[in-house]
DNA sequence: TTAATTATACTCAATTTGAGCATAATAGAG
DNA sequence: CTCTATTATGCTCAAATTGAGTATAATTAA
């Protein structure tokens, strides 16, 4: 094998930490001191001899530097693209490779607010629980359109990422969205890459650094597609909780609304909650107050929500 | 933050190359020189100043190495384990370390039969074509039951993973079980770890080098997972197919039988393939011949077979 | 007391799934 | 040439699941 190119790279671990503050998924964000003040996802070096692990690695900065109570938390992707990550940075050695390992990490609480970015800013067309965001008809789907053309590749992609013309919306395709329009210049990202020569005119929702917007995408189709059939949702409650607060919480990450009579079914299928005996006391009836089934550990592979992937949606 | 540490590591890309070889799922092997013999995947260095890519760097010595026609590749998971991997390695200096990214291709083709080493020799307790596997119950099951004794989190995994006592068999779960089988010290790898001090007296599926039969066996889950909801069955095929070779294949990654006339309403309903005019010539009726819709490209976020997670199998 | 609000029970049609039977078209045996 | 084994394909039907309601209960705030 050739040896004539080295092969040593730095390895840095960048998370996405959601969590959910009212109705809104958030998620943690650093501050960025450039001229543009876009924020980017926290992120922390890789010490081989110091961590067995990337996990064990990852949540050891995590709580050095937030003192924050991750529980859950998943590899995303690992990324080694040159051309988005390194090149921009400044506090590198020229030679010095950085590959970057994006994970997901949950988070029941979200302390200092001003710290936790909602999930909406950076992609206002993903929130449907109001209806279909009016920037996808304004502004991206006109501009995508035009950037398709007749490119008969093109607009298959459009028609599978965005729907257009007579597709259905897929709210698990975050992903396949974000880089699309990446491709088509229509995110400062692009421009900041090089990728674009203009500045965009029109926010498509705020930046962030390098690629953590890519990241923060990656984080959220993971987490809408998981929380359809493994029971993650919980892992953003609290130990108490009412139904009506996990369908309000899944509605969040999903950026859909649901049909309460029959979330409720799936929940009492799955077997997935029981009742702790108490009430909650708000406006209305007070509703009860449930607990997740198995908080202890694994809850990993246990069935899930199964919100039916089709038309579930309540409009 | 803590300069005192490396950071510095080596990149390597493992595949998982799967075909399917008459009813089989076969996997690219390289043999292994040792006194072991144990067959490992193929892997190569990732050079970062000369591939933009991990993904290129990994097509690039798939081509040289190979000669294979590789169409989808797909990220599986970034292993930095250093006990796992790079420790038992020999032509490693000592403070070099290792992080191995694992890979899952497909290919149409698979030459050089010697070469490519069927699943289910490796994971015999996979296969359930033929009904549940024997070494389930004459060895697996008890062992393990033995194993988890009273310890509630280890019966709960155990359930989970391998339906014991009551839950169904769930396809997807090969890396539960696997993982759980090397903790309980079922398998060979866990012994070459130093994590179990005999020598496993049963062989419970043929072992590989190093964490090359994790890495597999997530493949294994990740592909047996996509089969359900995206049609990569098609990357394994030839350009033109009956209804049944469709089948056929889709039963052998899944290690299960599923029913012909419900297998096809699927297809049809999907829209995935369609008839190309000619027929098959074979022992009984012949059958039409038919070609995946969207061969061209980015078949990847397509609607997928849809094959119901339940009990859709045909015992 | 009443209205507003939230929770929960129950219903019902439409669709999807699981499992089968019936029939069609071929090759090869006799 | 006919029969049989074999594979392909069309069609049916009950059970389960989903989508979308209506009805009713238990609160707080006015």
């Amino acid at each position: 094998m050739d040896k004539n190119h080295t092969a040593s790279v730095l390895i840095d671990l960048s998370a996405a930490i959601v969590s959910v503050r009212g109705n809104q998924p958030v998620c943690l964000t650093v501050p960025d001191v450039s001229e543009y003040q876009t924020p980017g996802l926290p992120f922390g070096p890789f010490y081989p001899d110091r961590h067995r692990t990337m996990e064990i690695g990852l949540r050891q900065w995590v709580i050095e530097q937030t003192a924050l109570d991750i529980g859950y938390v998943e590899q995303l992707y690992t990324f080694g693209d040159r051309g988005r990550r390194s090149e921009g940075a400044d506090n590198k050695k020229e030679n010095e490779h950085i590959v970057s390992v994006g994970y997901l990490a949950l988070s029941k609480q979200c302390p200092q607010p001003d710290q936790w970015s909602e999930w909406y800013k950076h992609f206002p067309w993903e929130d449907w629980r109001e209806g279909r965001p009016n920037i996808l008809n304004q502004q991206i789907i006109p501009y995508l359109e035009a950037w398709a053309g007749f490119d008969e590749l093109r607009r298959l992609r459009l028609q599978q990422a965005f729907g257009v013309p007579d597709k259905a919306w897929n709210d698990e395709f975050v992903l396949d969205r974000y880089e699309l329009m990446y491709e088509a210049g229509l995110v400062w990202e692009a421009y900041a890459d090089g990728r674009q020569k203009e500045k965009i005119s029109a926010q498509n929702g705020i930046a962030m650094q390098l690629d953590h917007r890519r990241i923060l995408a990656t984080a959220m189709s993971r987490l809408r597609a998981k929380l359809k059939y493994r029971p993650v949702v919980f892992e953003l409650m609290p130990s108490a909780f009412t139904l009506t607060h996990v369908q309000k919480t899944t509605e969040a990450i999903l950026g859909a609304v649901l049909h309460k009579q029959n979330f409720r079914r799936q929940l009492a299928k799955n077997e997935l909650v029981e009742p702790t005996g108490k009430m909650s006391k708000a406006r209305g009836r007070p509703a009860e107050l449930f607990k997740f089934k198995h908080d202890e550990s694994q809850s990993t592979n246990l069935p899930g929500l199964r919100i039916p992937l089709g038309k579930s949606r309540n409009f």
